[in-house]
DNA sequence: CGCGGAAACTTGAACGAGTCAAGTTTGGGT
DNA sequence: ACCCAAACTTGACTCGTTCAAGTTTCCGCG
């Protein structure tokens, strides 16, 4: 959780405005990994008072093309976003609660991303979502999952 | 593509009552791979003239529940179905168009299978997204991509 | 230090894939 | 042939996301 000049500067060094929505959503998301949008506005607002939805979707954005922030979204989830980028990791998700984690590749830097057989495309990222269920969901007895 | 004796005797064995929109919609999938809803939705009523898509997304879930089709959803796309399941596959999708292609298993069967540090999940799959650009999107001049 | 313009934000409406709910039809076991 | 739970139809609705028009603000430049 880098503090807010921190932020500011990064912010900065990918050549984007510095504005207080901005360094607002950005800090949400180093604080709330995995978060889905909602969450995002609503640490964003918590920090700023007032702050619209729109604000917060055009900054994602912008983060995310400015390489920022990561954005994620598994199947039958919400869009979430994470600051963790650039260290090749990947995710385990959820079935039962949609819950997400973070985990080192199995095999080296990176990991798979020679398919067989490309069909022509130019391939430049693998993306890797390992599905399963977390501790609580797993439990048997503890809580009636989902 | 199995003709329709083959689709019925599919869902049969998969213990599901057969109906006319099930086989129309299995039908589907194996007809157009990776297609989304809509496509699907176009598809089925072609073949059998009137059809609520409700129906149509009933179907998809009982057929996803049974392990009959596969459903997709990379980031930024619709839910999309496939046929081939169970043979551990992956697929490439590319950023400008969406088109995705079948990819075969670079690490033998079941790649990647083991994350380094599950935190506690049990882990039961492992999906691959390659991302990438397909031949026609990747071409510089002939078409203007996006 | 203040101006100017483009980038960023606000407001409010609209879109659309997917879901919910209530009523009707139908496959297939007895 | 009967029956009923499962499957389908109809139609309304939800809500994450996007679109559009107008206003504010960051920041390079003089």
């Amino acid at each position: 959780m880098p503090p807010a000049e921190e932020i500011e500067s990064i912010i900065r060094a990918a050549r984007l405005r510095v504005t207080r929505p901005r360094v607002a959503v950005l800090s949400a998301v180093h604080e709330h990994p995995h978060a889905d949008t909602g969450t995002i506005i609503d640490a964003a607002r918590t920090e700023l008072g007032d702050l619209s939805h729109q604000a917060v979707y055009d900054v994602l954005q912008a983060l995310t093309d400015a390489g920022l922030v990561r954005r994620i979204q598994p199947s039958r989830s919400l869009a979430r976003y994470e600051a963790r980028v650039a260290d090749n990791h990947h995710h385990i998700v959820c079935r039962d609660c949609g819950a997400v984690a973070d985990v080192d590749c199995a095999v080296g830097d990176t990991p798979c991303l020679t398919p067989s057989e490309a069909h022509g495309y130019t391939v430049d990222e693998a993306e890797v979502i390992y599905w399963g269920r977390c501790p609580a969901c797993a439990a048997p007895s503890t809580t009636q999952h989902r």
